[in-house]
DNA sequence: TTCGGATGTACATACGTGTAATTATTTGTT
DNA sequence: AACAAATAATTACACGTATGTACATCCGAA
């Protein structure tokens, strides 16, 4: 029985079962004759003493580590927990353990990822700067991105999934036109300004390219964006509601956005879906369980896991990975006509 | 410039500043006599190669790397995307870095977090086995566990977390009973079975006791349990509702359960809080947009991230970890009178 | 001068592993 | 029986770092 805090080490496999470092080693990597008898010994050996390999050390000596980390924006959004789980699922299987972390736009978190030994990094990050994922690219690590916004500066040995941000905004607002309405507006945290400047962000360019396709003129009115609390967005959507301006649709970054403005819009006295529409993006539990149910996007996260793991394999492989299209799902629920 | 795939390492430092690896550890490391000339040699070579000293070596020489891993059950549970957030808040400016990992309950689990070089890991998990806990103490890990239920059988170097779950379970069961309910159901995902055998589960525990206490008989309709999708709870409180058995209140393990029981219990044409009451636990994102708004308990998640940060420093020092206990707060919405 | 201490540098080793190169042993073939 | 070929086990080194120990220099004090 090892001692507390005193980890056996292979020497102490090899003393126990009469045999050098190196057979213990070949046994455990299975890559080199060993005669029966010897490796029965070592295996008895590893089990009686509970040993097991290193990987600090194994992973000093390039092996990886089968760790692959997934590094999120806004780690509190129940989206990102959800497709961390159907991550591990995935990655399970084949061997690879994944954890979920928090983006940081800093110099030092770049180097702690990179010295630290992960197989593979997965991004979905709106503010990690793109010279950052550069430089991991660079350093020739695995990066798998998850475009919610161009990367258009990032080069190289990167893989890039596109769950179909854009055109699921898109079809949310053919949807809406469709049903009858005429004054959209999107919805999103991030202020304006930031996304006009060059239309970088996936949903807001879909919007802005789908309205533009129908014919309609976009405006400041056309957008909220900004809010960062509850009541701020809520008194934002009041405030329009009531405005002069008319408007009968809203479509929203995701469901928490979308369940702020449905109270806000109810709360106005107007009926939903009848006189004003609502569409989130996410298919969130919540979106499910507010009344009325909310209308929604979904992104099919299992595929965006084993697309995500595909393309970490081919690349450790040392293939030059492709890019994934991936396709949203409409769900209709009570918020839209 | 380093070139791709090719970082530099300690030697390239040395060489282009023009001393011997042992200054450029001591320069970065700031523990031994360097003199001011070469220092700054150093520096600038490290500044020009972007050095960064490789933390798997590091940790393998066992200087930590300054990683601390959050393992929960059900990743998917806003709940804990929001603690990891505050763990994360809190550790950075600490120095350390902070992943969210699905809990497996698996010896190869176990094994390869023990072998992977964490500085110290955090636990909220009702379904890891002791057996795995307390090989993890074993093995010298600082390990703070978040207590959702006892962990009767696990001794050493740990440190425990109250979060106020079963105080917070006894005060809305008080709530409800001092608001005029007679009639109270407990709902939770696992089954009644597991619970029964021994009271490990806090929730379930608060419940019971303070039941008891307040003189109530338990019963097998004191209970819904087992349900494990919307549908399936969903159907089994309407059973419950419509039943002869009278019911005016139900506590919920949890928001996501209590969102689900709010729309039942609704969809029975009762009216909420006037016939019944719901409460939840979590104060989740969901319990917030939800109508009618959830009443519900919050932990301090604040608290519990600087509590457990707090009881690892005192661990990595060799300190005997203690015990803290924490405070849930009643947010009172409207869902109970 | 001689010694002690402070300051600065270098060597050598260790952490726990993987594996190429090497040597020892067995097997197979003529 | 002899020798090549296949198999088995060992030796030796490398990965990138931290640091105990040893060595070297310089200054001031005895």
């Amino acid at each position: 029985m090892p001692r507390k805090g005193n980890t056996p080490t292979r020497k102490d496999v090899a003393d126990l079962a009469g045999v050098s470092e190196t057979i213990v080693s070949y046994v455990l990597n299975a890559n080199r004759y060993v005669s029966a008898d010897k490796k029965k010994r070592v295996l008895e050996a590893v089990e009686k003493l509970h040993y097991r390999p290193n990987s600090i050390a194994r992973a000093l000596k390039g092996k990886g580590n089968s760790h692959i980390l997934f590094i999120a924006d806004n780690v509190a959004n129940n989206y990102f927990g959800r497709l961390l789980q159907e991550l591990d699922g995935v990655a399970y299987n084949k061997g690879y353990l994944v954890s979920l972390m928090s983006a940081k736009n800093d110099r030092d978190f770049i180097n702690r990822i990179l010295s630290r030994q992960v197989d593979a990094v997965i991004i979905s990050s709106a503010s990690l700067a793109e010279s950052y994922v550069q430089e991991l690219v660079d350093n020739a690590l695995p990066v798998v991105l998850l475009m919610t916004r161009d990367y258009a500066t990032v080069h190289g040995r990167v893989a890039r999934i596109y769950t179909g941000i854009e055109s699921g905004i898109m079809a949310a607002v053919r949807l809406l036109h469709e049903s009858g309405c005429r004054n959209l507006v999107h919805v999103d945290r991030v202020s304006r300004q930031e996304h006009f400047s060059s239309r970088q962000d996936l949903r807001f360019r879909g919007f802005c390219n789908q309205m533009e396709t129908l014919g309609y003129q976009l405006s400041a009115d056309s957008f909220i964006t900004g809010c960062h609390d509850y009541d701020e967005l809520f008194e934002a959507v009041c405030r329009r509601v009531r405005s002069d301006v008319p408007v009968d649709g809203f479509v929203c970054r995701n469901d928490d956005l979308a369940s702020i403005v449905l109270n806000a819009v109810l709360a106005c006295g107007k009926k939903v879906p009848e006189e004003i529409s609502v569409i989130g993006f996410d298919n969130s539990d919540t979106s499910r369980v507010i009344r009325p149910a909310l209308s929604t996007i979904a992104t099919d996260q299992k595929a965006i896991a084993e697309a995500a793991l595909e393309l970490i394999d081919a690349m450790i492989k040392g293939q030059t990975p492709g890019e994934k299209h991936l396709v949203t799902r409409m769900v209709i629920r009570d918020t839209t006509r």
